[in-house]
DNA sequence: TTGAAAGCGCTAACAT
DNA sequence: ATGTTAGCGCTTTCAA
C-alpha cells in the first residue's frame, strides 16, 4: 500500500535513481525534474523507507537509550532531551530499560546494534571491559560513568560531593553519614571517594551505609541505621534515597533539619516539591541527555560505518578524538538543612570510613575535559 | 564486520536458506544441519538483521510510542510498562515526545510509520478524524481516548471523578471548582462531563476553569482564581496541578485541607510524597501500557501487512475484531481533602456550568467494554 | 530436507 | 543530468 520509490518514479517519468536523487543528493538533479519528483511524491505520500536504505547505507538513522529504570525521575528529562536532541538531527530514538539489571544491559547492546547507529548508554551497571567489548560492535557514549577509550559525559559529582560536604561541614555537623547507591555505580563510587576526602579535610567523621537501591524505599529503610549511626546529617546517593530516608526518619520521630540534616543529588523536580524542601546538587541531566547525543552523532557522522563504503572504521580507530565530557554540578540550599545540634549524640555503630586506600586524582585517571554547563 | 547470513553459510556448509530457516523456521531443518549452523551462528556472533527482514516480511518488530510529554510523572510508568512488555515478546519500542503538540504527533507519525509495525499514541490532542485518517496508514492502538473504530485503551476517569465528587459532597462541599486539563484531552472532556453531572446530581455548583496546561505550574497558575471562585473544594485534571494548585493556595495563605479540599487524579508517585499527602483517583498507568502493547500485537499478528504476502489488510479490515477496553480508576483518600469549613465563603466570579448540553451517554457514543483491572 | 533464484526498497558506482 | 546495473541481508517460492 504505501508508495514506494518505483511508484514515484512511474507517476514522474523518470528512473528511480533519479528518485532517489531526489532525495539523498538534490543539488545533483534538476531543479526542474526535482519539483516534479517532489510534487509526485507529495501527492502519492511517498516517504522513503529507512530500512531500506539503511541497509545499503549502514546508516539507520537510529540510536539506542538505554536506561536503568525509566520510572526513577532521574531519567526522564534526559530521555526527553536525548529524544527531542536526535529527532532534530533527524534521528529516532529506542529507548529500553534494564531495570538496574546488567545482564539486561548487555542483551540490549546486542539485540539494538544493528538497528541503530550507536547507543546511548545511560548508567551501566555493567563492567568497564564489557562496555569496551560491547563498543567493538556499536558505537556506545557512557552516560554517568568514565570509561577509558570511551565517549562519556558525566557529572561532577564529586565536586558537588565536597560543595555539600563543605555546607554540612560549615553548618557544625561533624558525624556525616553517606548513603550509597547501587553496586557497580560509577557515580556512587565518585560520590563516596569525595565525601571521604571532604569529610575528612573538615574534621568530621563518615559513615557509609549501602550499597542500596536508588529508591525511595531504598532511602527509607534505612532511617533506623542512620539514627543508630548517631549522625547529624546525611548525604544520599540521590534525591529519591534522601526523600525515602526523611520519611523513614520522620516515622522515628525525627525531624528534618531540626535533628538531621539531609542532602540529596539530581535535584529532580520532585525535590521542590516535598516538605521540607530538599537541599540538593543539581545535577544538569537534560543536558548530559544532549550532549551525549550529539557526541554519538559527531562521533558518527566522521566515521560512516557503510555496508559499501569505508567499512567499519570509526568504531575503533578515531578513538583519539574521543571526548570525555564532565558536566558542572551546583548544590541547591532549601529546607532539608539547617545548623547541627547542640547536643552531641549517640556513638555509631556502622562502618566508619578512615580515609582509607583512595586516591583523588591519581595517575591513572583519564583526562577529564570539562566543558560542560549547567542547565538552568 | 558484523556477520552475515552468508558468513554463517559458508562457515557450515549449507545454502544460505538452510541457514535462514534455521533462524525463521527451525523445524524445517534437519536437527542436524541445524545444530551446525546454529553453532558457527554462535560462534560468530551472527544475529539476523531485523531491517533486511522487516524489508521482505513486512513486519519490523518495532512499535512506535508517542507521548505527550516523557517529562510529566503520569507517563514513565507506562513507558516503562510497554517496553518491557513489547520486550517480551520480542519488539522494540521507539519513544517519541510531542510536547503536547498535535502537529508534532501527526509528523511523528508518518516518520514512524514505516519503521514500525504499529504505533501506541498515548494522550494525542489531534482531531479524531486525523487520528482515523493516521490509522489507514499504520495499526494504531489509543491511549487515553477513544475514538470510534479504533482499538483504544482508556481509564474509567468517569467514575472516578463520580467518586471524588461524591467524596467531596459528602463531607459538606457544595461550591466545587474543576481545573480542566489541555484543549484536545479526550480524558479531560471525560472528566467535565462526569463532574457537571456528580455536582449537579448532590446539589453542587461547579465552576470550571480552564483550559490549561496539565502541569504543576498550570495549577499553581490557578489558586488566584480559585480563591476569588470561593470554592471550598477542588477537582483537578491530574496531581500535577493539584500539587501545584496546593503551593499557589498556600502561598495566598489558603491552608489545604483547611480552607480548602484538593483531590487530583492519577496517583503519580509524586502524591504520595508531598505534604500534605494528595487524595487522588489513581489510574492504573502501567496496566494501561502493557494492554495497548497487547492490543497491538494480537491486532497485528492476526493481520500481516506483509510485502509479498496478504497485502495491508488488518489495517481496515479487521474493525469488527477492535476492542475498547476501559481500565478500572479508583479514589485514593489521602489528606489533601477534609470536611467543608463552616462558614460560608465569598461569592464566586468565575463560569458556572449549568448541567449544560453535555449528554452523559448518549447514542452517539461507542460500545466500551470494561474489562480492565486496576494495577494493584 | 536442501539448494537455486527472485526480489523486498533503496543507493551507489559506472555509463551515457 | 539521467539511466543502468549490481547488490545491501534477508525470506520465500519453487525445484530437486
Amino acid at each position: 500500500m504505501p508508495a514506494t520509490i518505483r511508484d514515484v518514479a512511474r507517476a514522474s517519468g523518470v528512473h528511480i535513481s533519479t528518485v532517489s536523487r531526489t532525495f539523498s543528493a538534490p543539488h545533483l538533479v534538476n531543479p526542474e525534474t526535482r519539483g516534479r519528483v517532489l510534487a509526485c511524491a507529495e501527492e502519492l505520500g511517498y516517504r522513503p523507507n529507512r530500512a531500506a536504505r539503511a541497509l545499503i547505507t549502514g546508516r539507520t538513522h537510529n540510536i539506542g537509550l538505554i536506561i536503568a529504570d525509566i520510572a526513577n525521575p532521574f531519567f526522564p528529562p534526559l530521555i526527553k532531551a536525548a529524544e527531542s536532541q536526535a529527532r532534530q538531527r533527524d534521528y529516532h530514538v529506542f529507548v529500553a530499560d534494564t531495570n538496574e539489571d546488567p545482564i539486561a544491559e548487555e542483551e540490549l547492546v546486542h539485540a539494538l546494534a544493528k538497528q541503530v547507529d550507536g547507543v546511548l548508554l545511560c548508567s551501566p551497571r555493567m563492567s568497564n571491559s564489557l562496555i569496551e567489548q560491547l563498543s567493538r560492535e556499536v558505537p556506545l557514549v557512557v552516560i554517568n560513568r568514565q570509561v577509558a577509550g570511551l565517549p562519556c559525559v558525566t557529572m561532577d559529582v564529586g565536586q558537588g560531593t565536597r560543595a555539600a560536604m563543605e555546607h554540612l561541614l560549615d553548618a557544625g555537623h561533624r558525624r556525616i553519614a553517606l548513603l550509597s547507591g547501587p553496586r557497580g555505580s560509577w557515580t556512587s563510587r565518585e560520590i563516596r571517594r569525595a565525601a571521604g576526602v571532604a569529610v575528612r579535610a573538615g574534621g568530621g567523621e563518615l559513615t557509609v551505609l549501602g550499597p542500596n537501591p536508588p529508591t525511595e524505599t531504598g532511602g527509607s529503610a534505612l532511617a533506623e541505621q542512620v539514627r543508630r549511626a548517631g549522625v547529624t546529617a546525611v548525604l544520599a546517593y540521590n534525591d529519591l534515597m534522601a526523600i525515602g530516608l526523611i520519611e523513614g526518619l520522620d516515622a522515628l520521630g525525627l525531624r528534618v533539619p531540626q535533628d538531621v540534616s539531609v542532602v540529596g543529588i539530581d535535584d529532580i523536580t520532585l525535590s521542590r516539591l516535598t516538605r521540607p524542601k530538599l537541599t540538593t546538587v543539581a545535577t544538569p541531566t537534560a543536558a548530559a541527555g544532549r550532549t551525549a547525543v550529539d557526541m554519538l552523532l559527531q562521533h558518527d557522522s566522521v566515521a560512516t560505518r557503510g555496508a559499501r563504503g569505508g567499512g567499519r572504521s570509526g568504531t575503533i580507530d578515531d578513538r583519539r578524538t574521543t571526548a570525555q565530557v564532565m558536566l558542572r554540578t551546583e548544590l541547591v540550599i532549601r529546607d532539608s538543612t539547617a545548623a547541627a545540634p547542640a547536643d552531641g549524640r549517640h556513638r555509631p555503630d556502622a562502618e566508619v570510613v578512615a580515609p582509607g586506600p583512595h586516591r583523588l586524582a591519581g595517575p591513572g585517571r583519564p583526562t577529564v575535559a570539562t566543558g560542560g554547563v549547567v542547565a538552568s
